[in-house]
DNA sequence: AAATTCTCCTGAAGGC
DNA sequence: TGCCTTCAGGAGAATT
């Protein structure tokens, strides 16, 4: 499921073929997305140049002079490179054509998006009430710790809202909270300010060593050449119910959490 | 205001 | 073998 490290991964693999190069053409073939693609997305950006790809949170922002298109990988999707005369398969949604090279969108569940817009894109109404960027300089246990007092939800719940910080999905959230040694269940308001340092420093630290390994394929995500991450051979906890804890041996336990499957090792987390 | 539930979608997996 | 049910999940929208 594509999270921060899996959209940055998209990022830096397509950013060097796909910069500075014209768009000589847009094909739709499902408009039905989690939203439709705008009707105007092909006249607006046809001819138009890729000046930069940005990202914020895990939205891909491609900036071209006339204005932005915004792009959102939901739960199963993609982004590839392909030669422009590829036959599209079954879920190959919407091509970004470069002359000799495609640029295509594959999305199974269909919980993507693709978006125009030519006003700043930071100011869309998806991207405007966004949270700090993890890796950023105004992510801090501090601000964790500041926006949590006084709140009942479980901490894991917490860095999953994109207010509080983008990017943080399931997976990286539940391996975030192990490192920390903090129950995913637990409070927001009644974790410590010095406790939300190490979960800060936690969630870097695992959104880093993923993007090193090009990101976590448990099913559906590929670089944009086709290949998986390998960050999956790196949790700890997520998806390893009924294993040991690699720190304590204690068995690792599945629960839900806000309709959500976390995993925990009972005796590192409190 | 904050917390919880619902919703979109498809493919995989489990039950019988 | 095959049909039916359940589940997974990002995150906005709706509801409590």
């Amino acid at each position: 499921m594509p999270e921060l490290p899996e959209v940055e991964t998209t990022k830096r693999g397509i950013t060097p073929h796909i910069i500075k190069r014209a768009v000589s053409a847009v094909r739709i073939r499902q408009r039905q997305l989690r939203w439709p693609v705008p009707d105007t997305l092909a006249a607006e950006l046809t001819n138009a140049t890729i000046e930069s790809i940005t990202r914020r949170g895990k939205y891909l922002l491609f900036n071209s002079t006339p204005g932005t298109v915004i792009v959102h990988l939901g739960m199963s999707g993609s982004l590839r490179l392909v030669p422009a005369q590829t036959n599209p398969e079954k879920h190959d949604h919407v091509d970004f054509v470069f002359g000799e090279i495609c640029l295509r969108l594959r999305d199974p569940r269909r919980f993507g998006a693709v978006l125009w817009t030519r006003d700043d894109p930071l100011e869309h109404p998806l991207l405007s009430s966004l949270g700090p960027e993890p890796l950023g300089p105004e992510f801090s246990g501090q601000w964790l710790f500041d926006i949590s007092r006084r709140r009942s939800i479980a901490v894991k719940t917490l860095i999953m809202d994109s207010r509080a910080v983008v990017g943080v999905g399931n997976i990286y959230a539940n391996e975030a909270l192990f490192l920390a040694g903090i129950s995913p269940r637990r409070a927001a308001g009644r974790v410590s300010a010095s406790r939300y340092e190490i979960l800060a420093d936690s969630i870097r630290t695992v959104l880093e060593q993923a993007i090193q390994q090009g990101g976590t394929t448990l099913r559906d995500f590929v670089n944009e050449s086709g290949k998986p991450g390998y960050f999956q051979q790196t949790l700890n906890v997520y998806g390893r119910d009924g294993a040991k804890c690699p720190r304590c041996g204690t068995q690792i336990r599945a629960l839900r959490i806000g309709q959500r499957s976390s995993f925990l090792c009972p005796s590192c987390q409190r």
